[in-house]
RNA sequence: CGGGGAGUGGCCUAGUCUGGCUAAGGCGCCUGUUUUGGGAACAGGAGAUCGGGAGUUCGAAUCUCCCCUCCCCGACCA
């Protein structure tokens, strides 16, 4: 490609509403421009990188044996009735009505799709199957942000295993994993698998694969000691023992006046972790309370894991006025409505001489005893973990990082499969549900990891695998024939070799024709100019490293070509 | 949806509080001259209904009201 016919609206200023780097960097480099927001248009060179790392994820789909399909992205109503999932998902599926009043969902995943087609599949000897298609996925997010990497309208790659039974889907989902690893390999970013929350998805387990970037949206607990990993909304930690004084027979309620947090009941004598903190909860429109450690803070998605509840927010003062009695700062679990559900954090499971409100505005109870005074539904993992905790499995103290999602992988078992029925029959003609699972990893937002992680104070600095272009030829002075001579010699014997090669035959000033190559990332430049030509001699540059050789116009060739392909994965 | 901030040529900004000439500067763009190994200099030029609507006023980018959009922080997800 000749960068004189290029489109590469390069910016020297990052647009104003830009903060996250990615999002800087791909606007100025003329990668990408934004239409609205969570929607952008990709120019000429972000489409390149973006095809680059689909070909990764799709080469090593088909490498465990995936079959690659392309699914429609608008879907009937019906399909997404059968799953339950047209009620469940809510505000973020875009739905429309087609002419006849009709109403259809665009596609925010594929699970009911690729199931009904499942149906298909009639006999355990077809089985398993790995299913994928790279499919536009359309989620109104209530906070589209930070450029590529949270967006309502992208690519997503999306598999599916079919199996017969769990083991079948353990294996698939092994292949997955270790093929996802390989991915993130190749786009050379440090991917930590974590346990997840299944979240709206369902089913039986999930990892998720996490890059550490402050851009990140997500928090996860890592054992700097052993192989513990796991999101806040899961991860769990040892914590000391605590060793209660007998207590009275009997609940004692005291005065408190004016005394409406932990840390003030606290300076009050009785300490956060002897406090059990009633958080009062609207889960689908029924109240519930939720009880931490008065130490601990609750963790939503864990609550929402612990019930399934779809709809999940803390109730109003007035709702919990209306329900409890008492204002926040007084509320507490003992003595409450019986039809209220109260869910206890297993850190107060067995806890005794406890202290919390007693539901009247300035009293509270002391001498609490969970398990005789409380009318506990169940004992759920609520609590949020904090840094410094021990690790669950080795007790070293763990620490807590931000990282981006940039993929995730679930054993769906057999409720898509269920809702389509989708079956096969097995040797002894019993039939037998399918067993799926679902995998997903987004392109554009890898890309946008890839920058995030990837850049410095000149610009971008994309791994060769993902690169716009693998070399660019600058071209000093383009009316210089020996030079230009030289340059158009070398171009040819690069494209002929397979390089993905870019000459700058702009009449530009040199710095500019640097500056531009220093901020779209390209990894290897050729520098070439009347100075070194009449000496046989050019120059290389790692763009990583910034670091400039004089190689012979006779070498410069084959030396492009072996590093090219050296550092390609 | 709750909280915070912002909309001025393609991009970055000043001007707004305290209303007052043809809305200013930089980058980029076009033409010419001189330049030419790290974002050139000079000269000339194109490009804006100041997010939209209504209002106040002799006069509105500036004040008032309504609406729209975008960004950031929280609840959701590849």
């Amino acid at each position: 490609m000749r960068w004189s016919n290029l489109f590469v609206p390069t910016l020297r200023d990052a647009p104003g509403d830009a903060e996250a780097i990615s999002h800087k960097l791909l606007v100025r480099g003329g990668f990408m421009r934004q239409l609205h927001a969570g929607h952008y248009s990709m120019l000429p060179l972000g489409w390149r990188v973006h095809e680059k790392v689909a070909k990764i994820v799709r080469d090593e789909m088909n490498d465990i044996g995936g079959q690659e399909f392309l699914l429609p992205a608008m879907h009937p109503k019906s399909l997404w009735e059968a799953s339950g999932r047209w009620a469940t998902m809510g505000d973020e599926m875009f739905r429309l009505e087609d002419r006849s009043g009709a109403e259809v969902g665009l596609g925010m995943t594929h699970e009911e799709v690729f199931a009904s087609l499942a149906t298909e599949v009639n006999s355990y000897k077809t089985l398993p199957q790995i299913w994928y298609q790279i499919q536009w996925k359309f989620r109104d997010e209530p906070r589209p942000k930070a450029g590529l990497l949270r967006v309502r309208e992208f690519a997503m790659k999306d598999s599916y295993s079919l199996d017969m039974d769990a083991a079948g889907l353990d294996a698939n989902f092994d292949k997955h994993h270790a093929a996802y690893l390989r991915i993130f390999e190749r786009l050379d970013l440090d991917a930590m698998p974590v346990e997840a929350s299944s979240g709206a998805m369902g089913g039986a387990g999930s990892i998720e694969f996490m890059v550490a970037s402050p851009a990140g949206e997500d928090d996860v607990v890592r054992c700097p000691k052993c192989d513990y990993r796991a999101n806040v909304e899961r991860a769990t930690s040892t914590l000391d023992p605590i060793a209660d004084e007998t207590g009275p027979e009997q609940p004692e309620k005291f005065a408190t006046p004016g005394i409406r947090t932990i840390k003030a009941l606290e300076e009050a004598g009785a300490p956060a972790t002897s406090q059990m903190k009633s958080m009062i909860m609207v889960l689908d429109g029924d109240i519930t309370i939720a009880v931490v450690r008065g130490d601990h803070q609750l963790n939503m998605q864990k609550l929402q894991d612990a019930t399934g509840a779809i709809d999940i927010r803390p109730a109003t003062p007035e709702e919990t006025f209306e329900h409890l009695g008492a204002h926040p700062g007084s509320l507490g679990a003992v003595g409450v409505r019986e039809d209220i559900t109260i869910l206890v954090d297993h850190a107060l499971e067995g806890r005794t001489n406890l202290t919390t409100g007693a539901n009247e505005d300035d009293w509270h109870y002391r001498g609490v005893d969970v398990s005789r005074d409380v009318n506990v539904a169940r004992y759920v993992d609520l609590r949020e973990v904090s840094v410094g905790e021990a690790c669950p499995k080795c007790q070293t103290p763990i620490e807590i990082v931000r990282a981006i999602e940039a993929g995730h992988i679930f054993k769906l078992g057999t409720k898509y499969a269920e809702a389509m029925n989708a079956f096969v029959l097995d040797a002894d003609g019993e039939k037998r549900t399918i067993v799926m699972g679902s995998y997903g990893i987004g392109i554009g937002r890898n890309m946008a990891t890839v920058a995030e992680t990837h850049n410095d104070d000149k610009g971008l600095v994309w791994p060769v695998s993902i690169a716009p272009f693998e070399v660019c030829i600058t071209v000093m002075k383009i009316d210089d024939a020996d030079t230009m001579n030289a340059a158009e010699a070398l171009y040819s014997e690069l494209r002929a070799a397979g390089i993905d090669v870019l000459i700058d035959d702009r009449d530009a000033r040199a710095g500019v024709k640097f500056a531009d190559c220093e901020l779209i990332g390209i990894p290897y430049r050729v520098t070439m100019g009347p100075r070194g030509i009449v000496n046989g001699q050019v120059e290389l540059t790692d763009r990583s490293t910034m670091d400039t050789v004089d190689v012979a116009l006779s070498d410069i060739a084959q030396t492009v070509i072996s590093q090219v392909t050296e550092a390609r994965r």
